[in-house]
DNA sequence: TATAATAATGATAATGATTATCATTATAGA
DNA sequence: TCTATAATGATAATCATTATCATTATTATA
């Protein structure tokens, strides 16, 4: 049985709140002033759970992992510069179909990354 | 100025035989029979040269990463059951315009992380 | 409300993948 | 062949993440 604690109240508040894609630890360094005990292992250990649960979502971006606890549609791009992660908010269709179309198994789900340059690093760009 | 070496040769070659996507480690024990003294890491700064020049394409499936010398497009779907990496060869338009119109930026390439179960791990699941 | 069972925590060690270091070796041009 | 230097092999270091374990907090029940 699942217990309800503070900690993962805390977490889960604070991906939402953010508009950013945080690493376990950026959420782990915004929730020490408020919860100075807070172990890093409990920040991961929690995102996993939250996961699990299907309430957030992981992205793999190649190294560090990010968290985003909008649900809804969209993708994400990678800034190969400064390594932010932008919301892509589209919808695609077909994607799934397409690719079961030659997939000798069962399609779950999508994830598209794009990958560029955000405008910021586009402005000085060399 | 990059010099020519055998053990980079071999790297390339044996990711191009393979039709797996294999990880470096996989690499490496593949080519230690016919290069004993090859060191793992070389493997990782070789497939990293490689990826860097365009040669290859490194596939970052969450956690430990995979490579793939087949440069056409196509994308992959990661078994959720047994972790093996399987080719979606399709095509797929429209993707990068569709985000163009949302993001102020640069869009350079897209990826398509397929998640799903493998036919193998379909016909044993419980 | 007090108590018991156990899930969650915090601290830290352990792991696993990848990268950095550095002395030695191999490659390519003069 | 000689020289400059890129690449190697061995291994230490790093970085993110997970495991361990004694302690604490939560929840159901008496």
């Amino acid at each position: 049985m699942t217990k309800h604690s503070r900690q993962r109240d805390a977490i889960y508040n604070n991906l939402c709140l953010r508009k950013d894609h945080p690493t376990a630890e950026d959420i782990y360094f915004s929730l020490k002033p408020v919860l100075p005990a807070l172990s890093l292992a409990t920040v991961y250990r929690n995102l996993a759970m939250l996961e699990e649960d299907g309430r957030i979502i992981r992205i793999g971006s190649g190294g560090t992992a990010r968290y985003d606890a909008d649900l809804s549609e969209h993708q994400h791009l990678l800034c190969e510069k400064c390594g932010k992660v932008f919301d892509i908010m589209i919808t695609l269709s077909g994607i799934n179909e397409k690719a079961a179309e030659v997939f000798d198994g069962r399609i779950n789900s999508y994830s598209v990354l794009y990958k560029g340059f955000c405008s910021g690093c586009l402005g000085r760009k060399k």
